[in-house]
RNA sequence: GUGAGCGUAGCUCAGUUGGUUAGAGUCCCGGAUUGUGAUUCCGGUUGUCGUGGGUUCGAGUCCCAUCGCUCACCCCA
């Protein structure tokens, strides 16, 4: 055996037990954005390395440290892209449907960053991004907490807490961040290597620290809310009422920043506190001036992603595997003519809708129905000698009790559909 | 990038103060009167003990390096 190949460091397989769950929060996820009338658009993997440069930010980590980026053969410099809202808005831009109109959209695929792999992160993961352009009103903030919360509710989630502040606007931030650079480094004494680090870059990363020993200081530091504009105050009180008005529970976290450099005015993120250290599931908020930053004219903007691979996780601790799939029958095939018959029945019951596993390779009827088993199929369908005679198929059902029936091959379909629940028999 | 823990069969793991040909369960294959699974019983296959070096008469076990995995920091979905 020659050495075998593993899989790159942080990119993980999704095998199909996993990927049933997959598909069901995909599934559902599509339903409820579709119930508010979001779109779905697709977008490439990989953009110019420079777009992401202009929105997230130059000086943040992910563009820093974590892109994948790299020359291609005309010398142009591409990234797999690290999130979806820059590439949504470069794609709105450039197809002109950001021009003074209203667009709701939304995408789901994977996303690359180089990052020490742990729980709940990995180097390629997958997201569902929801975006609206074109709405500056605190109603289309709600919306999307709203949507959120339907998407929870459809999924049976349980256990999601929302976290909500407002960053005002980008004036605002630069003015409090200032004020609150100045109050840090005036007790640089106290603050421990990373606060020191984060100083200089990103102050107000400080004020989420995990570092106990830090809180003291946290406690004193200027809070955001009281260098809030007007216009920001008023913006982020609103969404407070209509979340009340519409019973959506929600705490102020005047310390939750995001890490993203365009963010303006809301932000929300949604916690929980069974995934380990990556408690984030899903987070967003405005970004009104991110159309403008990637050379469109000027547009309000508001959105979120949610991390599948947490959700996917939190929904596996709280409720059994899905089983969805499996197929309605298994074929049995015992001896020669059958095998040549089975084929042709098993084409006849999949036009009919039904999902038949089809048993090649022969063996015995202890290992076929062994495969049958495995397969996860209710009913498998025995042809051999006996049945071929008098046109019939001997049906076992593999889940209930022991009952074994002869049924006639004209009326099989009927059966089946009958005895699945599939349709009612009229 | 930093730190800690862990690498023994496809999978989950055991392996005494270093001491013969390295074990269990599971999975897979076959059998228990010819065409009846899942349960039970019997039998069988499976290992460069992550990799490389060192100590030793002798290393899965001790030491060093290296790679990988996991979790946490950081960062973020």
């Amino acid at each position: 055996m020659s050495k075998a190949i593993q899989a790159v460091r942080g990119m993980n397989d999704l095998l199909p037990e996993t990927v049933e769950r997959w598909q069901l929060v995909e599934a559902t996820a599509r339903d409820v954005l579709h119930a508010y009338g979001y779109r779905e658009i697709r977008l490439p993997l990989l953009e110019k390395s420079e777009l992401f440069a202009r929105s997230i930010g130059s000086q943040t980590d992910i563009v820093e440290k974590e892109m994948y980026s790299f020359e291609d053969r005309n010398g142009d410099n591409l990234t797999l892209r690290p999130e979806g809202t820059a590439g949504c808005v470069r794609a709105g831009i450039e197809n002109g449907f950001l021009h003074n109109q209203i667009q709701r959209l939304w995408y789901a695929g994977p996303m690359f960053r180089h990052e020490r792999p742990q729980k709940g992160r990995y180097r390629q993961f997958h997201q569902i991004g929801v975006e609206a352009f074109g709405i500056d009103t605190p109603d289309l903030d709600a919306e999307l907490i709203l949507m959120c919360v339907r998407l929870w509710k459809s999924l049976g989630l349980e256990g999601l807490t929302l976290e909500l502040n407002s960053l005002g606007t980008p004036e605002s931030r630069a003015t409090y961040r200032a004020k609150l650079t100045r109050f840090l480094k005036a007790r640089r004494d106290q603050l421990d290597e990373d606060s020191l680090r984060r100083l200089e870059k990103n102050p107000m990363r400080i004020l989420d620290s995990k570092n106990p020993a830090m809180q003291p200081v946290i406690a004193e530091a200027p809070n955001l809310h009281d260098h809030l504009d007007e216009d920001s105050r008023t913006h982020f009180d609103r969404l407070g009422e209509y979340l009340k008005e519409s019973g959506v529970a929600y705490r102020i976290n005047p310390r939750l920043v995001r890490g993203l450099d365009y963010y303006t005015r809301t932000v929300f993120e949604w916690t929980t506190d069974r995934l380990g250290a990556q408690s984030a599931v899903c987070a967003g908020g405005r970004f009104d001036g991110l159309v403008e930053q990637l050379g469109g004219r000027p547009a309000p903007a508001a959105g979120f992603a949610i991390g599948m691979e947490r959700l996917v996780e939190l929904l596996a601790r709280q409720s059994p595997s899905p089983s969805s799939g499996a197929p309605e029958a298994y074929l049995v095939l015992l001896g020669e003519s059958a095998g040549k018959h089975g084929l042709r029945l098993a084409e006849c019951l999949r036009n009919a809708g039904l999902r038949i596993e089809c048993h090649c390779g022969g063996g015995g009827l202890k290992a076929q129905l062994k495969r049958a088993d495995r397969s996860r199929a209710r009913f498998a369908l025995m042809l051999g000698d006996e049945e071929l005679q008098d046109n019939t198929v001997t049906v076992k059902d593999m889940r209930g009790k022991d009952v074994q029936v002869s049924v006639h091959q004209d009326v099989l379909i009927d059966f089946l559909n009958e005895r699945t629940g599939r349709r009612v028999k009229t």
